[in-house]
DNA sequence: GAGTGGTCTAGACCACAAC
DNA sequence: TTGTGGTCTAGACCACTCC
């Protein structure tokens, strides 16, 4: 079921990246659309507040909303690209190799990630991402068994998502992501095509389903070079 | 003007972060919230919307608000951590150097990034940022001169931003960043103590006032080991 | 069936901008 | 003064979870 304000929001979406609507341009009042979509000014206000959070449009209190030029620098969405998405951008072809796939007693470290007690198990995950022949991205998984009772090769050479997502019916929900640059580690090195590249860009996820339970705990380990995180910061107040 | 909606909001903030509502339980009902404050459920629904937003709690239909243990790993406040609060948390020294304060006609470059035609002139500032001794930043901005028509050397050194909002009226609304890592330039050579450091965290802004004019660009470079960013991201549906 | 959050409505008053 | 967006209200119906 597709909401009122969604499809609202939509419409301007696309009426914005058609060229119906021109940046620098104000948008018609809230009133206006209220009479043109025939709803409430609310019904409205949900659909702008939408395009103001995703950076297509300002709101001036006394003016009304400025329409934003978004497409000037090529500007992705906010957020981290994913494996997929950086092979798709690159149109190179990718694959998965599993280095190692396991259930563990997880070591004090990972415990504390993922608060867990002395006689839990993890599932670890090792992963090297391959993107035009090139080991790029190392990506080393820990889950709590309690959630996911199996994992098999060919689900992690697949994609673990969507096994989690589709076969077990998790929902992930949000993640907490904390982005470092690393000194390479051994591993790093013995797995990872680094070039002679000195450092490597470590993000460390904390991922939660939507009861708000603690699941996973992953660091995605990127070569320099290929590295690039978006995001669009809107001021606080 | 401090509108009920925030009152709430900081209200159940701070009693989450006293203990007075505890991680991993339910949050009363927005019926029984808005009860409780006296106040209308689109009310209460505003104050959960940020709390979600800003990652206190995660809402489930049909089950309620749970409380997210958000402490539990020392996470800050999404956002890149800012020279100040970086020299704050260290809690060490910091000063900083105006290496270069010009009035300047752009080169296609930031042309480009600014979007100005060819009489147009940009104030270019470029600063060291020392910590405890070290310099481990070096800011490179360019300010469109349309908007900011003196810039001295004491506003640099103290806060640029400061001035922009204090003395000029300026409202910064909005930025769209950029995370890359880099080989250091010559000039990073010889105004960053690398200390044999190979790459450099480059973090490129173009930052918008809020009737969502372009007016700055801005490159900070930023010593590896020094730097971190922290996000939190909410699954898109 | 009872309770929850998600959406939607038709009003109201306010602070602010432009004239 | 008029029009704008920001807040707030008191209802309503819906989809979903839990028992």
């Amino acid at each position: 079921m597709t909401t009122k304000y969604l499809t609202i929001y939509n419409t301007l979406v696309e009426q914005m990246k058609s060229g119906q609507i021109l940046p620098r341009t104000l948008l018609p009042s809230e009133n206006e659309l209220a009479e043109q979509f025939d709803t409430s000014r609310e019904t409205i206000r949900k659909a702008l507040n939408l395009l103001s959070q995703h950076g297509y449009i300002q709101k001036v209190r006394g003016k009304g909303s400025i329409v934003i030029d978004i497409n000037k620098f090529d500007f992705p969405i906010s957020g981290l690209v994913s494996f997929k998405e950086l092979a798709d951008k690159l149109n190179r072809s990718h694959r998965t190799i599993v280095n190692e796939l396991s259930l563990i007693k997880p070591d004090h470290f990972i415990r504390n990630q993922l608060q867990l007690t002395l006689k839990d198990q993890v599932w670890k995950v090792i992963r090297t991402r391959e993107i035009g022949g090139e080991k790029i991205i190392l990506d080393k998984d820990y889950l709590n068994k309690k959630f996911v009772p199996e994992i098999t090769t060919e689900i992690s050479e697949d994609s673990i998502y969507s096994y989690l997502e589709n076969e077990l019916n998790l929902t992930i929900s949000f993640a907490k992501k904390e982005i470092v640059v690393e000194e390479p580690t051994d591993e790093d090195r013995s797995l990872l095509d680094l070039e002679g590249y000195h450092n490597v860009v470590v993000i460390k996820s904390h991922v939660y389903l939507d009861d708000a339970s603690l699941f996973q705990y992953t660091e995605s380990r990127h070569r320099p070079d290929k590295f690039r995180f978006v995001d669009f910061a809107r001021r606080s107040h």
